[in-house]
DNA sequence: CCCGAAGTGGAGGAAGTCCTCCGCATGTGG
DNA sequence: CCACATGCGGAGGACTTCCTCCACTTCGGG
């Protein structure tokens, strides 16, 4: 398993191509043909593919990314252990999800990245266990559950179909009044 | 604008063709291919367009049976104004929506469908004001917070990712939760 | 029963996407 | 500075999907 660097070039490259990919699929949706990703990245489609074998891999990747930035984002929330900050995590976590690298979310279950999402369910069960312990979350609330919302406000957020006054934050907040224990 | 009817034959194959086109669409996504949808329908491809010039013409006449069915929910559920009306009318509307002509709900706002989408917002409208008549709701919810649950639920139920124990009732019980009146 | 209007199927051209191949360019270790 | 491993671009073949066209079939009113 030795793998050497990349060239430099190759790097910036490969980043180029991420950044690319996230606007292509936020902009047009997944199925955004990979020829388009290249030509936004100012890059030939050989080096797409090369550095990323399949459209899978390439949001694979992207998923890494934000992963991580959720598990920051849940670090910080943790800091403040008062009982507010799952709150404040699912907050901040869906405004990062609506950022280009959002779109990646479609995949959240993707074998190759469980190790990444195990240490996001920690932080989570972390943050509602002091929730709950501070009496700001039902007790019967899962970590499956704030998946699904998230899951659900990627649905709202990509549905802004012209008419709608659809607002994310509005489900948002409609999700976190019924996290919160009834009377 | 005189239409005359169909020949009997030409009915009942449009009628196949949405039959075919719903549980195409449920299980491959809108993104399938019309042949595919001929095919399933036993039918040729000109047969399909002929019926419904574009993919959209034919989405829109799903969701038109789907609003139908929606308001025949909601009138159901007014028919006994105690306050229940409104949590029973989202369980059973979004019971609808999990069948295969669900899979028109992402059209929501299109425009060819306004009045139906009239009619089926003053049902909500009437279930939201005896639900709150009823102290059951919140004051502060809109017709457009439900529309946003729907479409919320569709994305949860269209992301069942392989490993995700995600169920979408389980998000619908969430929601109905942050429905309802602060202690 | 008959005949014209209405309807039908599937071939096939246009367009888009996927992905590979290979001759050329460029970074880098010695 | 040089050699060569590494990386690059874009042409192009295989494939898929879209949608039209037209010769043939079927329905149904008189």
């Amino acid at each position: 398993m030795e793998v050497r660097p990349l060239r430099r070039d190759a790097a910036a490259n490969r980043e180029r191509v991420l950044s690319a990919a996230a606007d292509v699929f936020h902009e047009r949706g997944l199925a955004a043909g990979l020829d388009d990703v290249a030509r936004r990245a100012g890059v030939g489609v050989a080096t797409v593919y090369r550095r990323f074998p399949s459209r899978e891999a390439l949001l694979e990747a992207l998923l890494a990314d934000l992963f991580d930035a959720y598990t920051a984002v849940a670090d910080a929330a943790l800091a403040q252990p008062d009982g507010t900050g799952l709150a404040s995590y699912v907050r901040t976590a869906s405004e990062v999800q609506a950022t280009p690298r959002g779109c990646a979310l479609r995949l959240w279950s993707s074998p190759a990245l469980e190790p990444r999402r195990e240490l996001l369910h920690q932080r989570m069960e972390a943050l509602l266990g002091d929730a709950k312990a501070h009496g700001t979350c039902r007790d019967d609330v899962t970590v499956d559950d704030l998946v699904g919302m998230f899951v659900a406000l990627r649905g709202v957020r990509e549905s802004l179909t012209a008419t709608a006054a659809l607002d994310w934050r509005r489900h948002l907040e409609l999700c976190l009044a019924g996290l919160r224990p009834a009377s």
